[in-house]
DNA sequence: GGCCTTGCTAAGCGCTCGCTCACCTTCGGC
DNA sequence: GCCGAAGGTGAGCGAGCGCTTAGCAAGGCC
């Protein structure tokens, strides 16, 4: 299985990149009470005491809460963006590459749910700043996801009533996973990528099978 | 377009079953700050101020903050089911009532957006006992379209690998229009359920196209 | 050994939150 | 014209919020 994220140059740790080590404490901790009661409901005293620290000591490390957030919200979106952009530029037909896209932007949903949750869903708990940066990344994934279908089309794999609309269904389907997994089913991360892989070819209206990706 | 909305006894005034006038008003307040901030980012005073009233005017038609986002929810999931039921069970072929019920649905939570919105992701912010309630309505929603799957694919009308997952789809695509609609693009509700009805058919692998219907 | 710098804590500031309470209208029944 | 109920208000309570500040322990440098 040579899927996008094992090729993305990405970290097995994914928040590697903060340092200093109490900073990424602190960040973990946010995300993960973020994930559980959102943005909003999450105390700083919670935080700094899931990471085992004063609620002072937050702010040694970021600005304010909505900085910790924000880091959080970029991060999320780089790696998702990269998962995206690897599969569409790999090679093979866009059968392939649409369906190692899917998936692998599906396991990272499933498997990473608690950092999914909080990158798909906390967005306007930014302020109008950092929202617009995020947003500027979440464009440049929609067009990955489009250029893969219009890719498709041109070759005459796919067969597709509207692109533009198309293509959000399929970024859409993807992101909710984020809002249900493990709430509802008794499937691995794995597994629901393959299922919406195939789902999201026959959207498409492909033409044949991927190669045999999982 | 003889449609599941218009035949399931809804009324045009959502909220209309909400008396008296003051807490229709507060509610319908409530709907639309919980929308724009979610709950918890939201306050009574601000509920208050929307529906021309005193913070304290809140709290003579309703025990609690909560207890509105409860009302809200019910009432918002009893419409959701009725709109599916409609649907599911009209005459037909399991097409055509697939088609019928994501349309309907789709329209109502673009349309709707504001409230849709807040029945479908606030629903964590409940306690334990209101949210085990709403609960219970989501797996009924969920059983209707369900039944119509599975109609289709005993009817040898439709091709499906997984009931249970592709069910979960059609129901997490329908819901997620409520996060991106009329921010990203110049659809209307009826386009987009229309878009909609079409991507699902081809989910369910449906071999013949609906009866026109939109 | 004296002395900064770094990373942290205890205490608490100012504020706003959900919610309450004492009181004030308005109005139908008689 | 008086009365009680229903529906409203202004003021404010206790609690908890995001965030700040004064001070402390530890380690490298001279």
């Amino acid at each position: 299985m040579s899927t996008a994220e094992e090729t993305a140059g990405g970290e097995m740790q994914p928040w590697a990149e903060v340092t200093p080590e109490a900073a990424r404490r602190l960040l973990v901790a946010a995300v993960e009470a973020f994930a559980e009661r959102g943005y909003h409901a999450t105390t700083t005293r919670d935080i700094a005491g899931r990471a085992g620290m004063s609620p002072a000591a937050l702010y040694i490390h970021y600005k304010t809460k909505e900085e910790l957030l924000h880091r959080i919200s970029r991060i999320g979106h780089e790696r998702a963006l990269d998962i995206l952009r690897t599969a569409a530029r790999r090679e093979g037909t866009a059968t392939e590459r649409l369906a190692d896209a899917v998936s692998s932007f599906v396991r990272w949903h499933a498997g990473g749910r608690t950092t999914a949750r909080v990158v798909q869903y906390e967005l306007d708990s930014l302020g109008p700043d950092a929202r617009a940066e995020i947003v500027a990344l979440r464009r440049q994934c929609d067009a990955e996801v489009r250029g893969i279908i219009e890719d498709g089309i041109a070759a005459g794999e796919f067969e597709v009533l509207d692109v533009r609309g198309t293509t959000l269904a399929v970024l859409s389907l993807c992101i909710d996973v984020a809002r249900w997994f493990n709430i509802a089913g008794p499937w691995t991360p794995d597994e629901v990528g393959a299922l919406y892989a195939d789902l999201v070819l026959r959207m498409v209206g492909a033409h044949k099978a991927p190669a045999a990706g999982k």
